[in-house]
DNA sequence: TTGTAGGCGTTATCAA
DNA sequence: TTGATAACGCCTACAA
């Protein structure tokens, strides 16, 4: 391996001059800074990241801690938060929390040994995620997707804004009777989602029925199930929101299974992107969540904290509605 | 933030007994090592893994370079790699190339600086892929995907075999001219695939028309342009074998603005998993490799590698056909 | 069994 | 403008 002591042999210079050369901490002597930068290119020399992030006790390395990666919502946001760190010089650690509370945790733990500099999280629960260690080591930490008491930003979507959207669209296109299938109750973005839907009732003058709106578990065999009881009831619902893309699957199982048609039995909407099976069903409508952006923002609000500290700072970003009937899309706010 | 020297004071010895005690490197009395452990947990220490890769010249730290971090089959790939290196202490870089060769070359070098215990890799291109810096620096790649010529191992799909089997599967189902839309000419994997095709034509004595085979570019616009072409031809395929899961988007695209439809007009094998879809299209068949398997083993092979240096070790996996018309799922080499 | 000392490769401070 | 020197936190000869 070629070190710096290396270089400043081949160009006759203190070690010293070479760092002063490379990081432009100082001023150089042209002729100096000259024969130093013939030597790195003769040398192929580059810098021991690790021995700089010793020295310097920052890394260039951020981290992101994702719910589940083999969902294209987060999958986006990764793309996202990879673009904006490289951008920048950063690089990232992938860490895939898989929706478990402990795998999170010990990820966070490993993360601040090896000094991460900052880190991007989508929190398994907004209660329970713990990122005080982080905290306390001064690593800021940009929550996405859900709040997070102690976190120094965040990028969240307004999801009960996008829910109502979706029960207007469903209203709009002739409901009568709007079901709400949704995440565990103890979720800030599952609870947010089915207020916004009954908010969008309210405000048409609609009736509430308690027997519509179901607490799910975000999976597929959640979505399966609720959809059956749905379905079973003796007054049937003729439309479905469904707020997350991996119970939508099993709802279109269910439904696929009854023989029940979508959307002339029942209108369905969808929440995040199932991107790649856009094409494939022309009647599913959707609401679509930013991801790359989100990611994107987080990942420069990150790293725009690391070089000047400042109040935390919280970013909410809008859903759209692609409505499988060819309309428009619109955010969220305008309607 | 709490040293080795703050545990040492605590516990009252020196900070090299504490570092014996932390690694097991050396025997401490009992009474000793208890009083060392009692401080690390007084004090909740955590070694700096920074300080201890400078030390140890190797980190607990793996990269993954993938090409499209939004296909669902490095997805998988991903979490393959990503539950092996946990699961034997190691964290994950993600380095998304993008298809992109500079891309690529450039996570390649910044992983050799960070000093990377090895790296798994999904070439841009088995020619253009330069792993000579890292195979220099004594780091260890394995490969996946697509072979690598330097690589210390490899994890690949038999995709002769593959696309044989789906061609097998289209002659079985009845087809007569069948077209295979493929990627660049200059990449290992759609080559192997054509490959696969042609010889089961071969081997079924069915003539090969040059007019139905393309190379196209691996993205949803080739599949497109490629179908659109195929369909306009005088005698038109009533079969098509598209080899990879961002092309086939394009392909059923083209198909439905035609107004063909599956598998009535013509029939469809598709490349590469589009999990979410899968329930969404009922006639349309795919050879799906096994992509969190690919990873796992890549991982556990560069990991092995790691503790004792062996000759290159290469893995080939079989696909399997999903038929939509309720086969049982069938391995390659059984055909 | 334990401690001392030195070094991994870089950078920051201090003198010259 | 440049060079010695020390230090980041850890590990490992070597000595005791």
């Amino acid at each position: 391996m070629v070190t710096m002591r290396d270089v400043s042999r081949a160009a006759g210079v203190s070690s010293a001059t070479v760092s002063r050369v490379l990081t432009g901490s100082a001023e150089v002597d042209p002729a100096t800074r000259q024969r130093v930068l013939d030597a790195v290119r003769q040398l192929d020399y580059r810098p021991n990241l690790v021995a700089r992030g010793l020295r310097r006790q920052v890394s260039q390395v951020l981290a992101l801690v994702v719910t589940d990666i083999e969902n294209p919502f987060y999958t986006a946001v990764c793309r996202g938060v990879e673009d904006a760190a490289r951008l920048k010089g950063y690089s990232v650690i992938l860490c895939n929390a898989d929706r478990d509370i402990d795998k999170e945790r010990e990820y966070l733990r490993v993360v601040a040994d090896q000094n991460a500099s900052g880190v991007v999280i989508s929190p398994a629960s907004a209660q329970n995620t713990d990122i005080g260690a982080l905290v306390a080591r001064g690593i800021p930490v940009v929550a996405v997707d859900m709040p997070l008491e102690q976190a120094a930003g965040s990028v969240l979507v307004d999801n009960r804004a996008a829910a109502a959207m979706a029960t207007r669209h469903l209203l709009a296109g002739g409901a009568r009777r709007i079901a709400c299938i949704t995440g565990p109750s103890d979720n800030a973005t599952a609870s947010d989602r089915l207020d916004g839907y009954m908010r969008a009732l309210h405000e048409a003058g609609r009736p509430v029925d308690p027997e519509l709106a179901i607490y799910s578990n975000y999976r597929e065999s959640g979505g399966y199930e609720a959809t059956n009881r749905l379905m079973d009831l003796a007054d049937r619902p003729d439309a479905l929101l469904v707020t997350n893309n991996r119970m939508i699957v099993g709802t279109l199982r269910a439904l696929q299974s009854r023989g029940v048609s979508i959307p002339d039995d029942v209108n369905v909407v969808s929440f995040d992107e199932l991107p790649w099976a856009l094409e494939l069903h022309p009647h599913l409508s959707m609401v679509r969540q930013p991801g790359y952006l989100i990611g994107q923002k987080a990942a420069e609000l990150l790293i725009e904290r690391l070089a000047s500290p400042t109040t935390p700072q919280h970013i909410v970003m809008e859903a759209e509605l692609i409505a499988k009937d060819g309309r428009a899309r619109t955010p969220s706010s305008a309607i």
